[in-house]
DNA sequence: GACAAACATAACGTTAACGTCATGTTTGTC
DNA sequence: GACAAACATGACGTTAACGTTATGTTTGTC
């Protein structure tokens, strides 16, 4: 029963510093976990989850500003029907962006490798006078 | 013959603002394109190109500065008299960059269709009552 | 050759996303 | 219960990537 974790174990779970814990409360990207009586600050499994999720976010492009807006779909389910569909096309939405990008990546990376080979052919060729 | 442009036609065929220009001569990201005599900067289709390739490796993730060192294998034909072997560590540093980027990536992609279906699946079974 | 539009240069400003520093409090261990 | 490690709060600093403002010069058109 990890039940709640302090900041430490928070930032060194997630790959974060405890500076971008502040600062991601202090927008309402996560909530600030703060408790009564002794003024510290304790977090679940879920913080760590949406930390996550926020850097998967912000590797797609995204702003913080426009993952704030979006964050919750990730973890909360929407009840009735019209927010489903809603963020149904939210989702299909990123899933293309992603798709998009993964291509533009693997296209990158074969241009790199391309390079690579060619300049390991160089010092080869050279190497035999 | 468009043999060479000024800034207004560059800024607008590359869909960029003048001052990005600038500051992208300032940090050596293109070249000045400073002739001598009247002060005019003039410019050629390799830099609206560079421009727009720029613009797509920075929609991957890339910093400027990332950009730059890898920028000219896009254009020139690499033998000048660079360093090759620091030319070749770096870009082995890109590959391995961009491996993790996508790997993170495809990750995403998979929990998001994961997400997509389960939201389809639900409108499903609400179809048949 | 007058004159507006386009251009050049310089200096200061801005925004996102944190980092660093200083100082005081809590927790956990001996 | 002493004491170091972990934590909290606040204020100021930093970096990338440009934007804005001000002022003077060139170009192109009538």
């Amino acid at each position: 029963m990890k039940e709640s974790m302090r900041i430490g174990d928070l930032t060194q779970r997630a790959g974060v510093t405890h500076r971008t814990v502040r600062y991601y409360e202090s927008i309402g990207l996560i909530p600030s976990g703060e408790r009564e009586g002794n003024g510290q600050h304790y977090y679940t499994e879920e913080t760590v989850a949406r930390l996550r999720k926020i850097d998967q976010l912000k590797k797609l492009g995204l702003s913080l500003e426009e993952i704030r807006d979006i964050i919750d779909l990730y973890f909360y389910d929407q009840s009735g029907v019209q927010p489903k569909q809603k963020v149904l096309t939210i989702l299909r939405q990123h899933l293309a962006e992603a798709d998009q990008k993964i291509e533009g990546l693997q296209q990158f990376r074969a241009d790199i490798k391309a390079n690579i080979e060619r300049f390991e052919q160089w010092f080869k060729e050279r190497e035999q006078h």
